[in-house]
DNA sequence: CGTACTTACCCCCCAAAGGGGGTTTTTAAT
DNA sequence: ATTAAAAACCCCCTTTGGGGGGTAAGTACG
């Protein structure tokens, strides 16, 4: 039997969900948590097999946590739950040690497939996603750190010179980058260039 | 004994919350849709006493169907569940005929004291989202209807003179605005605006 | 009747952004 | 070893934005 860890603060959903996989006969839940900071007195005691983790915690980022979590149990796979369905959120979570992904609109058999697959030490991506991922789409954005960095800057206000002085750059390196955001995810000026930095959550 | 109906296109969701709503006893569940337009087909139908609506829908926001189904039906006393929790998306909920409103992450009781109140005529708010709109806030910031236009033209990135030409103002008024919004919303240039604009819901 | 708010308009001035053209070094992958 | 990408840098020029000051009509509400 695979046992299961819930993290996810939306308590209507972790009490159907929670129900779900009790009732599938392939899983059992050992435990839930409404916030990583719950999660992180109690995981240890736990040790899950899978843990079903939502990437839009009140505390921290789901993907910082998804790290941590990796860093201290590698042993732990985790499968992420949320309502993001963006290219960089994904991306993010694959990158940073998850072995799966759920968007919560998806039907209760790919939780189960996805926990069962994920257990096994396979990677698991449901239907939705798995199509976003492999579709080379014009909105499937991907940054370098440092362009992700610059955009953070920018969408904070800062002005070229400011964001020059914060990071020890020349001013005129960070006008190259801004041309470079603006020609890559083609928005014509720095208020779409926003916009699209966080719609796509690439900050 | 009270009907509801719910719309979410989260099934994980709406299977753990009907199942809670018909065992507690007040209220039976007497329709579940995953979308606005498989609402529209069956609410005449259904005829519930309260609609318990996610403002996340996949297909239009939950704020223009709640006023839809409000023309169509006056009757139904609409309850918002959602996981926003920003101010200007619960006001505006309210402003187009919702009762009550209640964040994902409300416990399992307040659900059901939410449904009995709106269907009882009252309106009801969640303990976190009465909070929210009783402590005078900076961050509760309610714009006019042009405010939002304008701010909606600034974040597709349309210049001072672009938006003159569209909506028919001097390009010295858009100036004006611009500058009132900046002040309202503290932003210090358009990146902050609009990052703001899209952080709390206001366009 | 007054007050507050919205909507609409105008001036000057300078800082910042955006369009165009480039170069070099380092790093990673093939 | 070659290629490709990321990271860093530079100059010229025009458009746009933002700070500072305003004015004034319309309307909603007690």
């Amino acid at each position: 039997m695979i046992s299961v860890a819930i993290i996810d603060d939306h308590k209507i959903l972790t009490e159907g969900l929670a129900n779900l996989i009790d009732e599938s006969g392939i899983a059992t839940v050992i435990g839930v948590a409404h916030s990583a900071a719950d999660c992180r007195l109690s995981l240890g005691f736990w040790r899950p097999d899978v843990l079903l983790l939502d990437v839009g915690l009140p505390d921290v980022s789901g993907v910082d946590f998804c790290r941590e979590v990796k860093a201290q149990f590698p042993e732990i796979n985790v499968l992420a739950l949320t309502t993001h369905n963006e290219y960089a959120i994904v991306r993010q979570m694959l990158d940073n040690g998850a072995s799966g992904y759920l968007v919560k609109n998806a039907m209760a058999d790919e939780v189960l497939a996805g926990i069962a697959a994920v257990a096994a030490g396979r990677t698991f991506l449901c239907h939705e996603i798995d199509l976003l991922m492999k579709k080379p789409s014009s909105k499937n954005i991907w940054l370098s750190p440092r362009e992700r960095e610059l955009l953070r800057l920018i969408s904070e206000g800062l002005t070229n010179g400011e964001i020059a002085e914060q990071i020890f750059l020349s001013p005129e390196t960070i006008k190259g980058y801004r041309k470079n955001l603006l020609l890559k995810l083609g928005a014509k000026n720095t208020a779409v260039l926003v916009k699209m930095a966080l719609e796509q959550k690439l900050i």
